[in-house]
RNA sequence: GGUCGGGUGGCCGAGUGGCUAGGCUCAGCUCUGCAAAAGCUGCUACAGCGGUUCGAAUCCGCUCUCGACCUCCA
């Protein structure tokens, strides 16, 4: 595959990408709601749509990436009135203002993205910062005939909609039969609704409802599914090319962001929707409410019920990178201590490869084995992000680097196979060398038990009189830089 | 109940008609004073039953089974 395919959910299938205004690009994530810590499996999500970020860049692509911050809106309950939103509740448990909720979980999912090494979107907007752009599609939406208000609260009127854009449910493979049969059983349980799949786009708020705008319906707020369609359409347009957010916003939040988008500019907003699978924690879906759940800090300090040993960011990002984002992932001790090792062996694979020299002599077949790693490896980022298919490609070229075999390859040929390995390691994936990394603050641990091994030695040597040794010892060491003091209770060092 | 997607070797996990990824684990060998690293070899699988085909993990049908969504969730 020479160009990039993508799966489009819209579709179901591979589809070429070609964005609408080349070499711009418009993508827009659905961002976390900022009411508790995150989770693994958003870290996921955000993971892959960070690397596919990444992936657009390294193609040349000038990408204007949106990922909004939900702190209003988005309700514990049903949509009906009465309904709570999740940061007015937290606000309520924690006895905060819901803006000091939203900023510090705000903040610890910024640090989180740091954490795993993701760039920070282009533009990260707010819902409550977007107040009067939602208003104003409330206002298309009703001017269009596609909702009405019912005491104070707007809805969105899908009955209207599947009468005349039929694709309705296209996204989620929703039949408008059904949905509509649904809406005869169901009909009678409804209060404010006309339609069970209606869903509100403006909310009257009750009285002791923490946050709260004036509008022409009512002191109230947006709904959950509007925050998306009017930043989206603010930053990117009516129309733009990607769409991304997890499997479980598929429906009803993009169906309905949809809906909105037609009730109010007339058209679909996004060319292609891309989906992110799921999370499993030991083949079972991850639930705060049963206990199957293990956050990120838990999971890299070792701090929790389930895994025997902490593991880091990056072999828990490895992990992620040997899934392909559309397949359930199931986060189990087997497959983190896999994932940790095998990313430790790559970084060290690179460190081998950096080291290489080219050959006087370069050897044709080296070169042909570079030109195809680097081929393959393109057709399979290429191929729909196929991250696991360009690491198995490493793993297949790993015993050529480490047998000397490439070394013999063309100076041209082993600064390509250098700089793919780069490009994908660190620009694609967002990998870093956590060795490397760390290396300040364990060399001090290291010299600290290196020479408490050599003043160690050298006390063996002075008790056995063996002053030559002792000396050699701390004469050489204060050449480079270290005094050895010794006392009755012992010898210290210190660095001069 | 409805809709959709899976079931791949000890574990994890790619792969959509022939060329039988990859990682981890395990066993063995080479190298090596010992160990580690590295290299090599082995364990060669596609839920079951039928069908299509010269040929199927890959297509079709049925069965079993797991999961997701349909209600807040990345």
């Amino acid at each position: 595959m020479q160009h990039l395919h993508v799966f489009n959910s819209l579709n179901r299938q591979k589809e070429l990408f070609e964005p609408l205004f080349p070499p711009r690009v418009g993508m827009y994530v659905c961002g976390p709601t900022v009411y508790n810590d995150v989770h693994l499996g958003n870290c996921r999500t955000f993971v892959s749509f960070d690397i596919i970020y990444r992936y657009l860049l390294h193609l040349g692509y000038k990408v204007r990436y949106v990922r909004n911050i939900t702190d209003v809106g988005h309700l514990v309950g049903d949509t009906d009135e009465g309904a709570e939103s999740k940061v007015d509740k937290q606000a309520r448990l924690e006895q905060k203002e819901p803006m000091e909720i939203v900023q510090h979980y705000t903040n610890g999912f910024h640090q989180m993205m740091q954490t795993l090494r993701t760039l920070p979107p282009s533009i990260e907007p707010t819902a409550t910062g977007h107040l009067l752009e939602q208003i104003e599609m409330v206002q298309a939406i009703l001017k269009n005939g596609y909702a009405y208000i019912n005491n104070g609260t707007v809805y969105f009127d899908t009955a209207k909609l599947i009468a005349n854009f039929p694709d309705y449910g296209k996204l989620s493979g929703k039949k408008v039969d059904e949905l509509i049969a649904e809406s005869r059983d169901n009909l009678k349980h409804q209060s404010d609704k006309r339609h069970p799949t209606d869903f509100a786009i403006w909310i009257k708020a009750d009285p002791n409802h923490l946050m709260k705008w004036q509008s022409e319906w009512s002191l109230g707020f947006p709904g959950w599914h509007l925050e998306c369609s009017a930043m989206s359409t603010k930053y990117l347009g009516k129309e733009f090319d990607l769409h991304g957010g997890g499997m479980d916003l598929q429906f009803p939040h993009h169906e309905n962001e949809i809906a909105q988008n037609i009730g109010a500019c007339g058209n679909s907003p996004a060319r292609y929707w891309l989906h992110t699978n799921m999370m499993l924690l030991n083949g079972r879906k991850m639930s705060k409410s049963d206990g199957n759940n293990v956050m990120p800090k838990e999971l890299f300090s070792g701090n929790n019920g389930f895994f025997s040993q902490p593991y880091s960011p990056m072999s828990f990002k490895f992990l992620l990178l040997q899934t392909h984002y559309r397949s359930t992932l199931d986060l189990t001790e087997g497959g983190l201590e896999s994932a940790s090792k095998a990313y430790q062996r790559l970084m060290k694979l690179y460190q081998t490869l950096l080291n290489i020299s080219p050959a006087a002599q370069p050897d044709a077949a080296a070169d042909a084995e570079i030109s195809l790693f680097v081929k393959k490896a393109a057709e399979a980022m290429n191929d729909d992000f196929n991250t696991p298919e360009v690491l198995s490609l490493m793993f297949q070229i790993a015993p050529r680097i480490n047998d000397g075999f490439i070394a013999k390859a063309s100076a041209q040929q082993l600064d390509a196979l250098k700089t793919s390995f780069r490009q994908f390691l660190f620009d694609i994936f967002g990998l870093y060398d956590e060795t490397e990394a760390d290396s300040q603050h364990q060399d001090s641990h290291l010299l600290a038990a290196t020479l408490d091994l050599i003043l160690k030695m050298r006390a063996g040597a002075r008790a056995r009189k063996d002053f030559a040794t002792s000396d050699l010892i701390r004469d050489n060491l204060l050449s480079i830089g270290i005094q050895i003091k010794d006392s009755k209770t012992g010898a210290t060092w210190e660095k001069i």
